[in-house]
DNA sequence: ATAATTTTTGACCATTTGGAAAAATATTAG
DNA sequence: CTAATATTTTTCCAAATGGTCAAAAATTAT
């Protein structure tokens, strides 16, 4: 068996390995940031030992760099399905049930992210200047035809994308706070699809004419 | 001079450097969180040295804990002030408006708060569960009589209330990934002042009955 | 089976980190 | 001024941390 590249991942096991590790290493940053986490704790969740995770990632900054670029492809996937030529309302609702569900099912990856824009994001800096910008000038300028168009109240489109970001995102990020404060165990069970209900109503009727 | 106790700060000059430090901690604990913060980085900000800091502050904990203790009545009160007796959409827009100069002047503190959370809150789950919790059941009571009256649109006031909080503190968390969106000095430098129309907008086109 | 190769780990290292002790310096009281 | 007190810094330490290395264990190929 040749190890051919210590890049790319030849063998099953291999692949499996930098799998179980890249979980543990999410789990960890997901809650602690970079600098707060320690290869030891991420060693702990693997379930390996730490030179072994030393072998299959050269350094701590190097899962965590896989890890954000892994959660970015993820990240900027649910605003690119939005459609300029389908129906302005649904297309809305369908982003925040998208962004939602994000936050429902990638609760850590939504962590991550905001660790790292609350550092000052200094590893995708350039991906939110670059790729993020581009993606988002583009639907800004969709969603303001439709407003031209009389098919949307009129309101700063980038501001608005801003308000889902934060609203659907909300829901993973203080998570710890939102059961706190509706304390009954069936308001939390039912946490999201109550969420998603207010999150309609609150853009939807915001946005509809007339 | 005597020094009484070595909890509360007796001369001016106690205070004043305790005040030093405790900005510096801000600066840097609501960057790194607080296991990614270090003495030394606090000690740099705070231009003094690290033993120093320890003379004014026992432990790294005990300046944290300041931190968030100062930061919770500040970050409850634009809540509280919400009065049962105004009107329904213009104090609900005075509170949008309250958290909306609350991320604006006081950035660090969110990022604190965040951060906190981010780590499963594990200094103020108490607070969390018994003041917070509290006082939003109060006004989810106020916001769902307001309901009930026909005076507010009827959705969940709890998710509301998390509404109001995101996009609000987004402006603050976020702001790396805003000015990054946003892109052209005209649309940063106006960042708040357009945030502010959009939320009253968003919040009360949904919530104005008919 | 056995040799070659891959995977895993225990022992170790240099640096960083939170913090202690004590000496040195500055300030204040008399 | 002098003594008492308060502040600051220099020096140091033990634990934690990211990472190395060689040996051991497991796997694979023949």
């Amino acid at each position: 068996m040749k190890k051919t590249d210590n890049k790319t991942p030849i063998t099953r096991i291999q692949k499996q390995k930098r799998l179980v590790i890249l979980e543990a290493a999410l789990e960890v940053f997901s809650k602690n940031g970079f600098r707060g986490s320690t290869l030891d704790q991420i060693a702990l969740h693997a379930g390996i030992s730490k030179p072994n995770i030393l072998y299959y990632y050269a350094s701590k900054q190097e899962m965590h760099k896989e890890l954000i670029e892994r959660l970015m492809d993820k990240w900027l996937a649910p605003l690119e399905e939005m459609n300029a030529k389908g129906d302005p309302i649904a297309e809305i609702s369908a982003y925040i049930k998208r962004k939602l569900e994000m936050a429902r099912d990638y609760p850590r990856q939504s962590r991550l992210f905001n660790n790292e824009i609350l550092q000052g994001a200094p590893h995708i800096i350039d991906l939110l200047n670059g790729e993020l910008k581009d993606l988002v000038d583009e639907k800004a300028k969709v969603i303001a035809n439709w407003m031209k168009q009389g098919r949307l109240t009129k309101t700063d489109p980038y501001h608005l994308i801003f308000s889902i970001w934060a609203t659907t995102q909300h829901y993973a990020d203080f998570d710890v706070q939102i059961c706190a404060v509706l304390g009954n165990d069936e308001a939390i069970k039912n946490r999201f699809i109550k969420a998603e209900k207010h999150l309609y109503q609150l853009f939807v009727r915001s946005l509809e004419v007339g």
